[in-house]
DNA sequence: AATGAATGAGATTTCATTCAT
DNA sequence: CATGAATGAAATCTCATTCAT
C-alpha cells in the first residue's frame, strides 16, 4: 500500500504524462528519433506543445520517461506470463516466446525501442539508462537457465554466456523486422531459437 | 573490377572524404548521432566547417557516405577470410569469429553502427539503406549454410531462418557489449555460438 | 487621514494582497528579480498560481504594489522615529541611524529594494515610480537640513545638494552590504557617516 | 608582450565582440534590463539574431561580458587619471570628479550599471562577479586613504569605513541621477563631497 | 475565492548551409 | 580548395495569463 509518488501528482497529471509518453513513443516509431519534435508529439496528442513541458521538466525528461517505459512495458507482459510456468525449460520457452509475442503484438513499441540506441548521447546518463535496463532484462534469463542446470533439467553450459547470446538473439531478429518486416519471419524464428537452444542445453 | 569515380574526383579529393568519413564516424562514435554536428566533426578533423558542405552535397550526404562504410569496412574484412576457407563448416565459423574480431578490433566503429541502426529519419531512404546492407549480409551467411546442406556437411534446418537467427545474434551481442562492455564477454560468447550452431547443424 | 479602500475590499481580500506582497518580496531578495516567476511566489505563498492573478491585474501591478510597499516600509520607521525628536541635528542623527537600522534587521527588504531600483521596464511609468519614492524621501531629508538651518543649529551649505549626497550615501552603503556582507561594516560606517556629516554642517 | 587569448580569436571575432557588447549595454539602457532581448541587441547592431550566439555561448555570458565592460571602463579612466597625480589629497579629489565625469560623459554606461544590479539572479555567480567588482574598486580608495594617513597628509580616522562611505556615497548619487537627472545636481553634489570629506580628513 | 491545467506568445538556442574572401 | 563569419529557419523553453471546475 506503499504511496511513490516523489511530489504528490493529482490524478489528471498522471493521466496526461502517461499520454503523452505513449504518444512520445507512438510518434518516435513514425518518424524516427531524430526528427521528432515536441510540436510532432503534441499535435499528434491533440494537446498545444506548452502542456509537454508543462508535465515534463523538458524535452529530455520526457524521452527518458518514454525509454523507461520502453524497456518496462514489455518486461511486465514477459515475466508476468514467466513466473505462472513451474519447469525452467517451460519458463525459457516461455520467455522467448512471450518476449517475440509481445513485440509482434506492439509494432509501435518496438520500433521505438531498436530507435532509442540512436538517442545517445556523450552524456552517459542515457546510455547508462538503456545499459542497465539490457542487463536486468539478462540476469532475469540466466537466472531461469542457472535454475534449470540446479534442478538437473538442464545440462552443463556458462549460464551467463548463453544468457547474452539468446538475450541478443532476439534483439538482433526485432531489430531485422524492425528494419525489414517483409523477409524477416519472427515466428519461425523464434520456433527455431527455442528448438536451438533446447538441443544445445539438454543434459543428455 | 574497380570502378573509377563517375565525375572524375582529383585525388585530394578522395582523401579528404575519405578523412572525413572517418572521422564522422569516429565523432558519432564519441558524441552519439544526435549529438554530433557538422561544426564536431569538422573540429575533430582539424578542418573549417565550409570543408564538409564543400566535399558532401549536405550533411544528409555524408552521413549516408558514413553509414555505407559502416557496413562495407566489416564485409569486407569478413568475406575476404571467408572465401580463403573451402569447407562451408570452417566459412561459417570464420564468419562468426572474423565478424567478432573486427568489431573488438575497431570499437568506434562498431559503436557508430550501433547508434546508427536507428538513425531514421522520415525520408524512408536512410532506412532502406540500412535494410539493404542488413538483407545483403543476411543473404551471404545463408549460401553459405545453404552450400554446405548440398554439400552434405549440415542436415536438415531452414537455412533462411537460421540466418536470421545467427547474424541476430551476433547484432545482439554487438549491441550488448557496445552498451555494457564489462559485463559482455564477446570472446567466449562467440565460441558458445559456434558450438551452438554446430550441433544444431550437424547433420546425424 | 487614511484613505480607505476605493473599491471595498473585503477583509480577506486584504490579508490575501499583503501575504502575496510580503511573499513576493521575499522571493525576489532571495531568487533576483529577472528570476521570479508567479509561479514561484505562488508556490513560496503556499497558494495556487490562479490566487496572484485573481488579486492582482497582473504581474506589473504585484511588481508595482511590491516596489511601493519596499519603499513605504522604511519610510513609515524612520519618519516615526524622527518625528519623535525635537532638536533637528537629533532628527538628522536619528534619520541615518534609524534607515541603516531598519535595512539591517530587515535584510531581504533591502536586498529586494536593492534590486528593484533597476527593475526598469520600457514602460517609464516604473521608472517614475521609483524616481517619486526617492525624490519624497531626499526632500524629507532636505527639509530637516533647512529647519536646522533656519533654526541656526546648522551652519551655511547647499541643503538640496547635501541631501543629495547622504541620501546617496546611505543607499550606497546599503548596496554594499547586499552584495558583500562580509566586507561591509553598516554600524560603523552609519556611525562615521554622523560624524562626518555632523562636522561639515557645524555652524561654526 | 604576453598574449593572452585562451583560444585564439581572430581579429575581426575581437571586433565583433566588443562591437556587440557595446552595443547591448546602449541597449541596456535604453530598454531596461528585464526588457531587453537578443533580438533588440541583434537589431539595435544591425547584425542577425545568430551572430550573437556565433560568439557568445549564450544570453548569460553576453551580459556577463558586458558587465564586465560596465566596470572596467570607468575602473581604467579613473585609476589612469588617477595615478598621474602624486599628492595622495590630488588623488583623492581626482577620484571622485573623475569618476563622477566619466559617468556624466558616458550616461548610457551609467544607466545600464546601474540596472544591472536587477540582473543578478539566485546563482550566486552573477552576485560575485559584480561584488568582487565593487570591492576592487573600494579597495583602491581605500588605499588612497591609508597612503595619505601614512604620508601625514590625512589625520586620524578609519580607512576602510571612510573609503566605503564615500564609494557608497558616489555610487548612490549615480543612483539618483539615473532615476532622476532633472533634480540632481551631480557637478554640484561632487564638490561638496569633496569639501565634506576634505574637512573631514584634515589632519588638524 | 481558489485551483491548477492548459495555452500560446515570445524568448533563447541550435546548427546546416551559404558565401565573400 | 579552404576558411570561418554570418544567416535564418526551426527547434526548445519560459511563463504570464486564462478559464473550467
Amino acid at each position: 500500500m506503499a504511496t511513490r509518488a516523489p511530489k504528490k501528482k493529482s490524478l489528471i497529471e498522471e493521466l496526461r504524462r502517461k499520454q503523452i509518453v505513449d504518444t512520445a513513443i507512438r510518434t518516435i516509431a513514425t518518424r524516427g528519433f531524430a526528427n521528432t519534435t515536441l510540436n510532432n508529439i503534441a499535435e499528434a496528442a491533440g494537446v498545444s506543445t506548452g502542456v509537454i513541458t508543462y508535465h515534463f521538466r523538458n524535452k529530455n525528461d520526457l524521452i527518458e520517461q518514454s525509454i523507461k517505459k520502453l524497456f518496462e512495458a514489455p518486461n511486465e507482459y514477459v515475466i508476468g506470463r514467466v513466473e505462472r510456468q513451474s519447469a525452467q525449460s517451460d519458463r525459457l520457452r516461455t520467455y522467448i516466446e512471450a518476449t517475440i509475442r509481445f513485440n509482434m503484438e506492439n509494432r509501435d513499441h518496438c520500433v521505438a525501442l531498436i530507435y532509442s540506441f540512436s538517442s545517445i548521447t556523450s552524456q552517459a546518463h542515457r546510455q547508462q539508462v538503456i545499459a542497465k535496463h539490457h542487463t536486468k532484462i539478462r540476469r532475469f534469463l540466466e537466472k531461469i537457465l542457472r535454475d534449470g542446470q540446479a534442478a538437473g533439467e538442464f545440462g552443463k553450459f556458462d549460464a551467463a554466456v548463453l544468457a547474452q547470446i539468446v538475450f541478443g538473439a532476439i534483439e538482433g531478429l526485432l531489430t531485422q523486422w524492425v528494419l525489414d518486416p517483409a523477409t524477416t519471419d519472427l515466428a519461425r524464428a523464434s520456433k527455431q531459437l527455442i528448438d536451438m537452444v533446447e538441443r544445445h542445453i539438454s543434459p543428455s
